[in-house]
Order: structure tokens, then sequence, then C-alpha cells
DNA sequence: GTCAATCTTCTTGTATACAAGAATGAATTC
DNA sequence: GAATTCATTCTTGTATACAAGAAGATTGAC
């Protein structure tokens, strides 16, 4: 928490929110964040606002802060538009990748192969954020980069979850390949729609998850 | 400047901003800008940073805040990106408008054939805007309809640039009954390349505008 | 006993005071 | 005369104090 307090309080709490710590619906006590922190009020208003501007917490005038705990279909809609966005970034990466794009590419599909290989989640999902990254970074718009960036990021817990879930992580290498020949063999629509469909199915896994633990929930409530 | 303090603020400076009241590379002075509206400083920081957060101004530690001057090509890119949203919500739109979602888009579209007819450039701008904004209304994506409308806003200062092109008006108000032809036959593909020219087109001019301030700029420099 | 109203307390919103770093100007030295 | 360094000043970053509104508890009335 180094040179920033703002930036630090910011990181900090984000991580307390999609780790859980703080759970939605909680409310964030400006002062109670400030003695644990060891700052004053200020900046830990200043972080709270940013987390607002990013979408993780709603700020009621007068009424505090509290994690935002978002709809499931808000968050299938969220991967809907990040696989549109993906999308347009492999589609631009296919025409515009450089010769360093291509060895970055190259590099981040290859760590995410041998972390499939060896049925390694946590650097898989690694991995992964870096080959994404390379794809966004081949694009060559900056404010692609910057948009896709955020999204992904605000995802990240969601994404996290299905890693989980059996031979995700083989299926998830499988399309990688795929959208690597694509780019890389210059097909923008080809890779666009390869791109979209990687993304789109984790909404649908999402919503997968979600509809079974709404049923195990009206199970529970039956008993 | 009711309600909220801080909203007001924002508000208040993004509108000079957009205005170019404050102009690029200047330098907003906390001390002035509370001063300016009879407040302290820390609701003017506090809307500092909610605009450095929507991206209009940058905040250097230590240093202050300059408005931001975006370079054309990035620009270019943030319409790139737009073209892209506005065409997935068209195409969403086509899917799933309900009969309130037909009224109001065709409502929209008349009143821009109205403002079109009676070459009124800063009517037109405004009913246009109600037009795209029932395109992203009748996507019914909630998610999606907020990072349109954000970044239509942050777009607003160059589109109205453009209304000033000759024809430009008539031209936009063909583009449209196109898209509402296909939205309301729900053809989802044609609404989506229909919408992505239209707002790709929108780039291009702006790049054309920007060419042609450059050329201008070096002819006086001849001189 | 329950409901409503008022008062108290707690939390947020704003102002101000204080600290620390950056920029600018002046002075000294080469 | 120019450049570099040091000091002063100005601005941002943080803390604290104060004000205002909301939530909750207590008391009184029905």
């Amino acid at each position: 928490m180094a040179e920033n307090i703002v930036q630090g309080l910011r990181d900090e709490i984000e991580n307390g929110i999609v780790t859980n710590q703080y759970l939605p619906g909680e409310r964030l006590d400006e002062a109670q964040l400030a003695k644990r922190f060891g700052v004053s009020r200020t900046p830990v208003r200043e972080a709270l606002m940013q987390l607002s501007a990013i979408g993780l917490i709603e700020i009621r005038a007068r009424r505090g802060a509290v994690v935002i705990d978002p709809a499931p279909h808000r968050i299938y809609e969220m991967f809907e538009v990040m696989a549109e966005l993906e999308g347009m970034a492999g589609s631009l990466a296919a025409r515009r990748h450089t010769d360093t794009d291509r060895v970055e590419l190259l590099a981040a599909h290859s760590k995410c192969e041998r972390s499939a290989d060896a049925e390694d989640s946590d650097t898989y999902y690694y991995d992964n954020e870096l080959f994404h990254k390379a794809i966004y970074a081949a694009s060559h718009s900056g404010f692609l980069i910057e948009q896709c960036s955020a999204l992904h990021r605000r995802l990240r817990p969601y994404r996290r979850l299905q890693l989980r879930v059996r031979n995700r992580m083989k299926t998830s290498f499988n399309e990688h390949a795929a959208i690597v020949g694509a780019i890389l063999s210059g097909e923008a629509d080809s890779a666009r729609t390869l791109l979209r469909q990687h993304i789109a199915i984790q909404g649908d896994r999402f919503s997968d998850l979600v509809a079974t633990l709404a049923q195990r929930g009206a199970d529970q409530q039956e008993r």
C-alpha cells in the first residue's frame, strides 16, 4: 500500500469484495475502514467513490456505501458485452498484429498449455488472463484495450468460479488454439466469432451455475 | 446545483470542459474552483476524481488535474468501439423489442424527421440522442444500456461538430430510416451492420475534420 | 400491549487546518 | 553570463473538526 494511499485502499477493499471478505449487501463503514487501515476518513471516502464508479459498491446519499449484489442476469449481460468487445479485439488483432504481438500471443498460449496439462487451475487462471491481454494488445486500439481490461477485471470473480467445472480448462485451451490460429492467419471474422463464443460460453456456464445454486436453495427451503 | 453538491460540481465542470470553457491541457486548480463555486475544496476534489474516472481529466499525483486533450486517433478508437456496441444494441433490439419499444423508436424517428426537415441542427442533435437511447432501451440489456450511454455521453462534444457538415443531417436521417426498418422487422444482422456503419461514419468524418484542420494549421504555419 | 412521535445517537457530508512534495525564482559559483 | 543548487512559495494530500440528516430507541398515549 505504498505510494498512493487511496489507490492502495481501493485495491485492498476491492480485493476484500471480490474475495467475499465483504459480503454483498454489507455496509462499508467509513470510520471503521479508516481505523482498520490506520488512515483518516478522507482517503477512505475517495477510495469508496472510486469503487462506486467501477460499480462494485453503491453509495446512497447520507446512507453510506453497501457492496453491490449484482443480479445474475446483470452478470450475464456483462459477459454478453465482454464477448462482443473481445470479438472486436480479436478481429482487429487478426488484421493488425505485429511480429512482437505474435511472439507474445504464442508465449501466453504456451503458458496456458503447460498449466492446463498440469491441471493447475490457479496458474491457468493467471495465464489465461495474460493470453487475453495479449489479444487486447494486438488490437492496437488503446481505448479498446482499456475497455476490455476494465470489464475483464470486473468479471474476474465470476470467471474464477468456472475453472472448477470439469474439463473446462482443457476445453478452454482448445478454444484458445483455434483463436490463435485465426488471429495469426489474419482471419478477422473467424477470430471474432471464435472469441465471442469463447466468452459467451462463460456467461452460459455462469447462468447454469446460478440455476443450479438456485435449485439447491429451493430444495433446502422445501425441507 | 441543488441536492448533491458533488454531482452538481461534476456536471458544472464537465460542462465547462465539453464547451471548451476549460481548454485541453488547462490546469484545474482546486482552491480556485472551490472559491468560484463557493464551496470548500473537499467536494471539488471528489468531483474532479469522478471526472478523472470518466476520463475527461487526468490527475497526476501531487501535480493537480489537467483537462485531457485526447489524441485524434484516440477519439477515432472511441468511435470504433461505440460502433461495435451500438451494433450490438441494434442486433438485440431487433430480436427483443416490445410494442412499447416500437412506439418509442418510431416517435424518436419522427422527431428526427421534423428537425432534419427544418434543418435545425441543434434540435436534431437532441432528437438524435433520443433516437439512439430508444435503441439502447430496446436492447433490454441493462449493462449494455449503461455502457452505450456512458460512451455516447463522452463522445458528445465530437459528435456535435459533425452536424455542421453539409447534408449530414439528411444523410443521418436516411440511415436512421434503414435502421428502424431492420430493427422493427427483426433483421438482427442487418440492424447491427447498419448501425455499426452509421456510427463508424462519424469516426471517419471526425478524422476528415481533423485532417482538414491539421492541413489548415500547416498552411497557416507556412505564411 | 401496541403504535406513534420525539429525542438521542450515529454516520455521512462539508469545511478547515496541517503536512509534504513540487515548481519556481534567486543567489552563488564556475 | 550561464548553470546549478538551495530556499521559498504554492498546491496537493491527509487529518480532524463541525454540521446535518437518518436510524434507532425510548417514552407516552390510546
